[in-house]
DNA sequence: AACTTGACGTGAC
DNA sequence: AGTCACGCCAAGT
């Protein structure tokens, strides 16, 4: 019977990629999380890197702009400017505050 | 349907 | 400071 093409464990259908939106979901406002901390709080845990390219293609359920570099900065700033400047307008809407080097205080506001 | 190209970080050496 | 490697996905050709 069904079998073949059929996935028994539903955790196949989990992909590291879907773990990887669950996290950054459940990231609640006022908060941020880095690439890598995303990455390693999957199961299994991945490179930053992946996360970044997963972020790419984030749907819009995704609050993507809640994810920042380790430092706290804006990665995505070298690969469109103008969407870094969206995601600091998102975080300040949520009461993230910033550093004087642009970077969110990661101090207080990293979830990790 | 298969192959090619583009793409956002991070840590270790 | 520069280089290397990591579970990637999707659109275009």
């Amino acid at each position: 019977m069904k079998s073949s093409s059929e996935s028994p464990d539903a955790e196949s259908d989990d992909t590291i990629k879907q773990q990887i939106f669950k996290i950054v979901r459940a990231i609640p406002a006022g908060k941020v999380l880095s690439y890598g901390a995303v990455g390693a709080r999957s199961t299994p845990p991945i490179s930053g890197y992946i996360c970044g390219r997963i972020m790419g293609v984030v749907p819009p359920d995704v609050p993507w702009w809640r994810v920042v570099g380790k430092e706290g900065n804006l990665p995505i700033r070298k690969r469109n400017p103008e969407l870094s400047i969206q995601q600091r307008e998102k975080l300040v809407a949520e009461s993230v505050k910033f550093d004087e080097n642009g970077k969110v205080k990661m101090a207080e506001f990293s979830e990790d």
